[in-house]
RNA sequence: GGGCCUAUAGCUCAGUUGGUUAGAGCGCACGCCUGAUAAGCGUGAGGUCAGUAGUUCAAGUCUACUUAGGCCCA
């Protein structure tokens, strides 16, 4: 038996059915188990943080994963997926720290670092049950029984693996960052919080003059918005391709302008910052100022380093300015940077209550935008201030004390990124970015603009970086495992009762002695927490400790999936460290999804208040339609303009309709006691309709197959959709409705069960990674047991010899359809009312069988009895003929337009003059062309004495003539379909026998009695008889404005 | 300031290598059908394909610029 679906659908009871079942059976297991021994599909989770609430796009990217893995799973690779969590960094301690209230990060030593991580811990999981909870009820499989967690032992150890395998190399090295900083709170700002503050200010805008050291009187024209910044200016850096002049200032009394003597130079573009008259002197591009001397303005300190001349940087512009760039690298990334590249010295002289020290005893104590004035105020006693002005930006300040904050440089471990840029660009060429646009551009870019990687953290909870500092004579050691760690702080451990915990403070109180006999202390930071899941390929195994086979087979992953946001992070992180590690890239497909929006195209954020809870979508429309709807919405590479009504729609319209395919054919399958298993009855044998979807459902496993290959859900499901509701539900169905429900059993009905069987079956098949809840509810029914789809395999596309000529049959009928449903609209003749017969010209006998084989189709479909054919050289069709350009044009060029003027205009005579003789010629403006067949398409337009529509390709002419008997037939329909309304008003079963009583009319007792027979048999009726009586049920109605009463009851067999 | 993406009907989206009537769904109006029925079908209204210039016999499609929006970076 078929399940048969009477009451309303409870998707998200459905759901919950499904997930037992997979639960109990463990179905994901048996999915990964089932494909031992097959090809591996190798996938990376990335791990998300469970300290914050899942939300929307959470489902969209997990979607996505588990679309992959389970369409991959079905097409026969073995896909294991192990869940990971991000369980480090400042958003936890953040959390943590607003949880016991602590304002300052120096808090943080007073509360105890040890009592404080405990909390960090604790905190991670806050979320971690709603995660569970998420991943579950979506029905996202990956194993959450044994995660990979970042703050494991294990797992810091291979990180220390690696970070050992950096620092051997040489690759990891002491220099500054550059970090935000506010002063008063004493404390560096991530980016995030940066954002949060920022405000428009007036800063002063100097014009500074650094003289050159071997030209006289010239200067180097330099601006700036922090004066303060100028004590510990190194370096000029000038555009290598821009245009620089140095000119000479003009006096200028009246009209008279006469020499200075002084010298500037500046950008070409920026001349207009000069106040006074000046001349060209001398034209030149940046990069012949490279390495120009010019004399320091203040020398307040010794340096080791060369420094003062001038560099070669890409960032300078000529939007501000004077197109020449003063260097301070402590004070900004940029500067940084280039200096570094330069080896040129960083001067620092500011304490960290933003204050100039000892060494600047001339500005000692000052704050030090407070001592911007007197800076310049300096300068221009000396003469070296050409000009000052007030400069409104906008500049960030802190957020909590609103200050204006600091970029400072910090003590801060790099990764020697640059020194592989070159190998990481080479190697993202082997990566198959979706879309690839994204690998291209926004992440070739990055790979491009690459930068050394700032590794250290000065915060407490994270991965300790495992580098261990003599105190005396500044030897480094890095320590690349957990055994090595032991081994070198023997004695120590047995003290300290050392329990294995790898974080602050315990490893920090490990030391151990240096060759030279200092101690050696580990360095107190952190590392980045991106390197944490950078690191997942192998860390995850707890490579090389273990694992390593396993890790090695897999490595590269076949596919990752996140957001967007990922590409400077994960994505990098990736990149960078299998790149070095491994000499390979960390993965080759990447599929990354946009940005979830609202309705309006706004930002999803809490403050706006127009997040969406995902708990409440899988409640209301269940898993299935928002997995469903997320992606066949739009592109998930583009971002999704989220509308809760689109979830709805996608249920009503897409999953309803199934089901109620499904339904209907339960419903018949029942009675007829249909069996799946029965032998098939061969192709051929089956009725053309059949040959027709089931060509149709070849395609889109063809096509279905090559979307999902290429990563293209959107695609995929959009197709499914298509062919389910067009082709199988509205088509097919509806046109074998009468093959389902007839009485005689057979090979036509047989053939109709199994066609539509396999469709369904199919369907459920390809739907079920996108789908798994009403893929495996819906298989379950049709398989009438407890089988999961997920471990079946998808089905071959055969391919037919005669597919093509099918769907364009179909193709042909479905047009004519609906050429003549247009027809009796216009002429208001319902479809019910039988007619006598259309006519349709056909060009050859071949357009005239292919029509003919749908003849049967088509009449039912419009309800007229039968076609005729005329030839369209008959001359009752009037021809015309329409160019096509695309030949015409290749051949002609220019001259296409006026020729397919001529070609509109030829006569019905000249066209099939055309036909016969498959050329003709025709003149313009004295010149003779040759038209061949392919050069035109034949449109027929009418046909003498008939109606006829035409939509372009096929013209159907019409008969409207009503004949007696045809009225009587019509009449006949009507009284059917009363009844048929009667049987289900009664509650009657749609086996049982009935018997009819009427009175009516003499007109339509007439009908009803001359077409007796066909009544009988649509509406089971034993007996008809016009003489009236109430029965079971009853009812007046008028039928084409005859009166009638009629009753029926059912008949006991 | 730089990089990438987007702009087609009231809304959400299709639109192949350029080819002459730019499509679908939803919504709206009207009608139809009905033993799949809390479905289904048809018809209609609704488009300067963001703008400008260019390439071409021919541009929604290719190029440049402009405008607006989004994301990332500075």
């Amino acid at each position: 038996m078929f399940k048969e679906l009477t009451d309303k659908i409870q998707y998200s009871q459905i759901e919950k059915e499904i997930l037992k079942f997979w639960e109990e059976q463990k179905i994901f297991e048996q999915s990964i188990s089932s494909r031992e021994g097959k090809p591996k599909f190798t996938f990376y989770e990335g791990p998300p943080t469970a300290n914050g609430r899942p939300g929307i796009h959470h489902v969209m990217a997990r979607t996505l994963k588990d679309a992959i893995c389970r369409y991959k799973t079905m097409s026969g690779y073995q896909v294991h997926r192990k869940a990971g969590w991000d369980t480090h960094g400042l958003p936890v301690e953040i959390e943590v720290e607003k949880q016991i209230g602590i304002k300052h990060k120096d808090d943080i030593l007073k509360y105890g670092v040890e009592k404080f991580n405990e909390e960090c811990k604790k905190s991670v999981w806050k979320y971690k049950v709603d995660w569970e909870k998420m991943t579950r009820e979506m029905g996202y499989w990956v194993d959450l029984e044994k995660p990979y967690v970042t703050f494991q032992n294990e797992y810091i150890e291979s990180i220390w693996w690696a970070l050992k395998k950096f620092f051997d190399a040489g690759m990891i090295y002491r220099g500054y960052k550059i970090q935000p900083y506010c002063p008063r709170c004493e404390t560096p700002l991530s980016s995030h919080e940066v954002a949060l503050g920022y405000k428009d200010v007036k800063d002063p805008s100097a014009y500074v003059k650094m003289k050159l050291k071997d030209e006289t009187n010239t200067y180097f024209l330099v601006w700036t918005t922090t004066p303060w910044t100028l004590i510990s200016n190194v370096a000029l850096a000038v555009h290598p391709e821009v245009e620089y002049v140095k000119v000479e200032l003009l006096k200028t009394e009246g009209e008279q302008s006469t020499p200075t003597g002084e010298f500037l130079i500046l950008a070409k573009a920026r001349l207009e910052v000069l106040k006074e008259k000046y001349t060209i002197i001398e034209e030149y591009k940046g990069k012949q100022l490279s390495e120009k001397k010019y004399e320091r303005l203040f020398s307040y300190h010794q340096t080791k380093e060369n420094g003062w001349y001038v560099v070669e940087a890409d960032f300078v512009t000529t939007a501000d300015g004077s197109g020449i760039v003063h260097m301070a690298p402590a004070y900004g990334e940029d500067d940084y940077q280039v200096c570094r590249k330069y080896g040129l010295p960083t001067i620092h002289p500011v304490n960290k209550s933003g204050e100039f020290g000892d060494d600047v005893p001339e500005f000692k104590g000052k704050f030090v935008k407070d001592a911007d004035n007197d800076i310049l105020q300096n300068l221009k006693t000396r003469n070296l201030l050409y000009k000052k002005e007030q400069y409104l930006h906008s500049y960030p300040h802190c957020w909590r004390c609103s200050s204006p904050l600091l970029y400072f440089a910090r003590d801060s471990w790099y990764i020697s990124n640059t020194k592989y840029a070159q190998r990481m660009r080479e190697l993202n060429k082997q990566i198959n970015w979706i879309p690839p646009e994204v690998g291209a551009g926004r992440f070739g870019n990055w790979l491009e603009e690459n930068k050394d990687w700032a590794l250290s953290r000065d915060r407490y909870w994270g991965t300790p970086l495992p580098i261990w500092v003599c105190e005396k004579c500044g030897k480094q050691e890095c320590i690349g495992s957990i055994k090595e760690l032991e081994e070198k702080a023997n004695s120590k451990l047995k003290t300290e009762n050392w329990k294995l915990d790898l974080h602050k403070p315990f490893v920090d109180k490990l030391t151990f002695t240096c060759e030279c006999s200092g101690t050696m202390k580990r360095t107190p930071e952190l590392i980045d927490v991106w390197f944490d899941s950078g690191a997942m390929p192998f860390a995850q195994w707890h490579y090389p400790f273990e694992n390593k086979e396993i890790f090695e087979n897999a490595y590269p992953a076949d596919f990752i999936s996140e957001g967007i946001d990922q590409t400077r992070g994960w994505f990098y992180t990736l990149h960078a460290i299998g790149t070095f590690l491994f000499d390979k890239p960390a993965y080759k497909n990447v599929l990354v999804n946009e940005l979830i929006l609202d309705k309006q195209g706004q930002k999803m954020s809490k403050s706006k208040k127009n997040t969406v809870d995902p708990f409440m979508l899988i409640e209301k429309y269940g898993a299935d339609a928002t997995r469903w709807y997320l992606v066949s919405n739009s592109p998930v590479w583009k971002p999704t303009l989220f509308d809760e009504e689109g979830i709805a729609d996608v249920q009503r319209k897409f999953f309803s309709t199934l089901l109620n395919t499904y339904s209907f054919f339960a419903l018949y399958a029942n009675i007829d006691n249909f069996n799946p298993n029965e032998k098939q009855i061969p192709l051929q044998e089956r009725p053309e309709i059949d040959r027709w979807i089931l060509s149709h459902l070849n395609s889109l496993i063809g096509d279905y197959k090559t979307y999902m290959n290429t990563y293209d859900i959107t695609k995929a499901t959009r197709i499914v959709t298509d062919f389910t509701l067009d082709l199988l539900s509205n088509w097919y169905v509806r046109r074998n409705r009468r093959r389902f429900w007839k009485s005689e059993k057979g090979n036509d009905k047989t053939a109709a069960y199994q066609t539509l069987y396999y469709c369904l079956e199919t369907i459920t098949k390809l739907i079920a990674p996108i789908a798994p809840f009403t893929s495996e509810k819906v298989y379950q029914y049709l398989t009438n047991g407890k089988n999961s789809v997920h471990l079946t395999f998808f089905p071959e596309a055969i391919a037919t010899k005669d597919d093509f000529h099918l769907q364009a049959k179909m193709d042909k009928a479905i047009r004519i359809v609906s050429i003549v449903r247009a027809m009796r609209m216009k002429s208001n003749l319902k479809v019910r009312q039988p007619l006598q017969k259309i006519l349709v010209p056909v060009l050859h006998e071949i357009e005239k069988k292919s029509i003919q084989s749908m003849e049967e189709t088509i009449l039912e479909e419009i309800n007229v009895k039968k076609i005729e054919y005329v030839s369209t050289d008959s001359p009752i069709v009037s021809k015309k003929a329409k160019p096509n350009f695309r030949t015409l044009g290749q051949k002609y060029g220019k001259k296409v337009q006026e020729i397919a003027a001529k070609v509109k205009e030829l006569t019905s005579q000249e066209i099939t003059t055309l036909q016969k003789e498959g050329e003709y010629n025709i003149q313009v403006n004295g010149t003779t062309y040759t038209i061949i067949k392919e050069d035109i398409e034949i449109l027929h337009e009418d046909v003498k004495g008939w109606l006829v529509e035409t939509d372009g390709i096929i013209t159907v002419a019409l008969d409207t003539t009503l004949t007696t008997e045809l009225v009587n037939e019509g009449l006949a329909r009507e009284f059917v379909n009363r009844i048929q309304n009667m049987r289900k008003d009664a509650g009657f079963e749609v086996t049982d026998r009935i018997k009819i009583y009427y009175s009516t009319t003499e007109k339509l007792t007439q009908a009803i009695i001359l077409m007796k027979e066909y009544i009988a048999k649509e509406t089971l009726a034993s007996d008809i008889s016009n003489t009236f009586h109430s029965g079971e049920f009853s009812l007046k109605e008028e039928i084409n404005g005859e009166q009638c009463e009629i009753g029926i009851e059912r008949v006991k067999i």
